[in-house]
DNA sequence: CATGCATCTGTGAGCGTTCACAGTAGAGAA
DNA sequence: TTCTCTACTGTGAACGCTCACAGATGCATG
């Protein structure tokens, strides 16, 4: 009686009904939780289901829920970000593995242009995911307003900046992670402590900077506007940003960099002005990324839990979709301790 | 009468339908190309679209025709290939733009442990998804075989080696790429060409080492095993590479590496033995890697379309979906020389 | 004037689920 | 006994769409 699953058409929940000996009704509630099913029905059930190689068709399944048991992960940067910064990587995999754990695929939808951004609302707003894992780092982005204005549950990976509404978002505690920092340059004898910024419109620009400025208060130094340069994340940027520092401030011994890439431009330009790094001037960064401890001489820098930020997105997001309101998140950093600092 | 789109209820076909005085067979074939049609009734249904504010049902429409309208990308990778090869995000970044330009998204899957492997193709076979981008470098993966059986379309980047089953594949033209490689160093007048190769279960692996094999001769030079180390595509393993060929050969004047990351472990390796690059050991890279152009001194390498590739690979995957029979689609590589030979 | 053909349109059926509801059986309480 | 309650099961009706088909129209052809 009882046949493989054929390859042309797959086994239905009919099939696994007729083939256990129960109604439809049984087998769906089996496959919902089981609950209000005899041990001996679900078990029949169990059986077909693995005889017939059922698999549910979400399809159908959703037709009817209305719920896509997807998520998408959206991406709202210009694409140069996105290559350059490892972290995008980690978290992208962090992500999907959470959400692959309770059998949701993430949908990847990357956003660099005006056209895309509309066309990817357009998908999302049309209730083809339950919700949106967003990576979106600059100010005022319309995508934040519109996708609460359409109440789709939306959790952001860092503070969104300059917005109205109230949306649920994980990040890392930027503000301590930079207190440590400069309390480590401090601690190691360090008295002119300078900071190249990220852009300063990104929480980790903003944030960074003040967790500096808190620091160097605390510590009874004075705030200098010459040891303060403003970045873009790049490595570019951070080069530029040491030459700025080196003329306008020729006895600094300590820069604290937001970031590891621009880092290594700091370091770049140190090497090239012939200052060694740590003993003429300490460096710290920020992200732990792999260059971190691949540079000459290894980065001293600051750890994201990049792990946890993923996890706790997805958990704050499917707790958002199931009807909670939305949550933040902060998460703790980790001085990591190298050569260069 | 007519009221723009509830948040609540998002419209159907039936709005449509009765908005635009048609019926709901005429808006579906208007939603479908249009076909048999008349331009008035078209008129109106789209003006009714645009009133009502209507998007399509994928479930509903998924549910019927049997196509899902998305694709997997599919990485079966150890975790560590992923982050540290930059290439991945070139080609899942334009992967992901290629497909939506043709309205389809991409789910994005990770099987780095077998529990995942499982339990994705458990998702694809199912028939959840219409094809699938595979990037899986090694050889005799099982994941290729049991897609084919399924019979999914599958199109795989780079040639799956050690495959009984015809599968569709793109790659660069490795073997070519790295005969260029070679030739560029015969011609700047290196004699003693040594290599680092990629790991040998790997199309990279065996194709590069087959080019550079090839020119060799091609050139007159007499082949020697003692040239020839092999590395796993890690920084790592090539400053570890290097130090066996400083010790094997010392008379070595080039060095052709089958990845930038291994040449960064190469010139690290080159610079503690105070060896000088070009002038006393010419190095030459392969991918043209973001850390090609960032290293010191900056590095030849041989770049592989990344985006041709990408677009490519949906192209035929599309094809494929569409009944067509696998295809290869070799694609040039390019010469890019900067200060390392 | 019938016939054929191409173009266009509406209708019913059905895709594979879940959900609400009705119904059954058995146990315990009145 | 009879009633109520709980645990369990089956059945129709959706969900929103596409597809096959039937029908209608207009126009050229025999």
């Amino acid at each position: 009686m009882s046949t493989a699953a054929s390859r042309r058409r797959p086994a239905t929940i009919h099939d696994v009904a007729r083939e256990a000996g129960v109604s439809r009704g049984t087998v769906s509630r089996v496959l919902n939780g089981g609950h209000y099913v005899s041990p001996a029905a679900k078990a029949a059930v169990d059986a077909a289901i693995r005889r017939t190689g059922y698999v549910v068709n979400r399809h159908a399944r959703s037709l009817i829920t209305g719920k896509s048991d997807s998520v998408a992960f959206l991406l709202t940067e210009p694409q140069e970000r996105f290559f350059e910064d490892p972290n995008f990587n980690v978290l992208l995999r962090a992500c999907t593995q959470a959400l692959a754990d309770r059998d949701i695929p993430l949908i990847l939808m990357i956003a660099g242009t005006e056209d895309e951004r509309r066309r990817n609302l357009r998908y999302i707003e049309a209730g083809h995911v339950d919700g949106v894992l967003l990576v979106s780092s600059h100010s005022g982005d319309p995508v934040v307003a519109r996708l609460h204005e359409a109440g789709v549950p939306v959790v952001a990976c860092g503070k969104p900046l300059g917005q109205t509404t109230r949306v649920g978002y994980v990040a890392a505690d930027d503000r301590d992670g930079a207190r440590e920092m400069v309390r480590h340059l401090y601690a190691t004898g360090r008295r002119r402590i300078a900071t190249v910024t990220g852009p300063l419109d990104t929480p980790g620009g903003v944030e960074r900077l003040a967790g500096y400025r808190e620091t160097l208060a605390a510590c009874g130094l004075p705030a200098d506007d010459d040891l303060i340069v403003t970045g873009d994340y790049s490595r570019a940027s951070g080069a530029e940003g040491a030459r700025a520092l080196l003329e306008r401030a020729p006895d600094v011994d300590a820069v604290f960099v937001a970031s590891d890439l621009m880092a290594q431009g700091v370091l770049d330009t140190l090497a090239r002005a012939g200052k060694r790094v740590p003993e003429d001037i300490a460096v710290g960064g920020f992200d732990d990324s792999p260059a971190a401890h691949a540079s000459q001489p290894s980065l001293t820098t600051i750890r994201q839990p990049w792990d946890r930020i993923s996890a706790e997105m997805v958990r704050t997001l499917l707790a958002r979709i199931a009807g909670e309101d939305p949550a933040t998140v902060i998460l703790p950093t980790e001085l990591v301790i190298r050569e260069s600092a």
